[in-house]
DNA sequence: ATTGACTCTATACTATGGTATAGGGTCTAC
DNA sequence: GTAGACCCTATACCATAGTATAGAGTCAAT
């Protein structure tokens, strides 16, 4: 039993994840394991945990798997490519900062409501639905960013 | 023809969505049109097209069709329930406080990458994983305000 | 009154991201 | 050496969020 290295059990526990994703991402080539017993068993170290947090956190935040593999290999290829990493990293923060202004508009708007929660005359623009008016050329814009 | 309304192909093509998806929004009760013609033809209002553009754009934040209509609700029970609006409104806020948190570390590590875009040693923390790297816990806290 | 673009309902199919189960092998402690 | 907890592959199934298609009706312009 090589100590340093955990189960696939142990570090689905560990991330809060079920055994049947962490096998998944493996399939999606997210998240290979580190080694393999003789058995097959996969056998994984400290970071694998990280990686599942990472992934979990970025779904929640709208990044699709294909995205958050996009995020990882920024990460992998870091020496080599350092032009090509740093385009994909500055379309990456493009997005992100898409995402923090549209959400920051959500605040507001939350913000106003709790403040001010009285009757909106019938006519009056909902401040919710104001806050994520940007139009579909925006949308566009920022898919065209994630290919 | 009531000219102040537009059909489904007019909306979904403004908002830029499938026919498809509108009428889906309906059976999920998202997005009932305002009026229907005595032949079945359904009939919106401008809002309608800001309403889609709300919802596909809270899609891309990480917000489900449930949770997008839990942010609609609190627009459209505005005058009853004051208290509960406000509840449910501070609910939201914390988990879009939550996101912006989460985007601004992933925001400032893809900023340091793009900044000194050199080679990690190879025992050095990745500042990407790092940057969405709180635990279970926080997500479960925050999983269950969403409730 | 007919053509073409549009709409209707109903149903089936798709992609993504999993989750469950069957049938079997492995590991470790007793 | 065997029990119980764990792991393996393979396959099937599920929920969410759509998208496509068939078969029929509607609308507006000619």
């Amino acid at each position: 039993m090589r100590d340093q290295y955990l189960t696939i059990g142990a570090i689905a526990k560990k991330a809060g994840v079920n055994i049947q994703t962490v096998r998944y991402y493996e399939r999606r080539n997210l998240l290979v394991p580190d080694d393999y017993r003789e058995s097959g068993y996969r056998l994984y170290s400290d970071a694998a945990i990280k990686k599942l947090r990472f992934i979990k956190n970025a779904q929640e935040l709208g990044f699709t798997l294909d995205e958050i593999m996009g995020l990882l290999k920024l990460q992998a290829r870091h020496r080599s490519q350092c032009a090509e990493v740093k385009r994909r990293a500055q379309e990456k923060l493009f997005d992100v900062e898409a995402k923090i202004g549209a959400l920051k508009n959500l605040e507001r708007a939350l913000k106003g409501l709790i403040k001010t929660c009285r009757a909106r005359t019938p006519t009056a623009p909902c401040p919710i639905l104001r806050s994520l008016e940007f139009d579909e050329r925006d949308a566009e814009i920022r898919r065209r960013s994630r290919l």
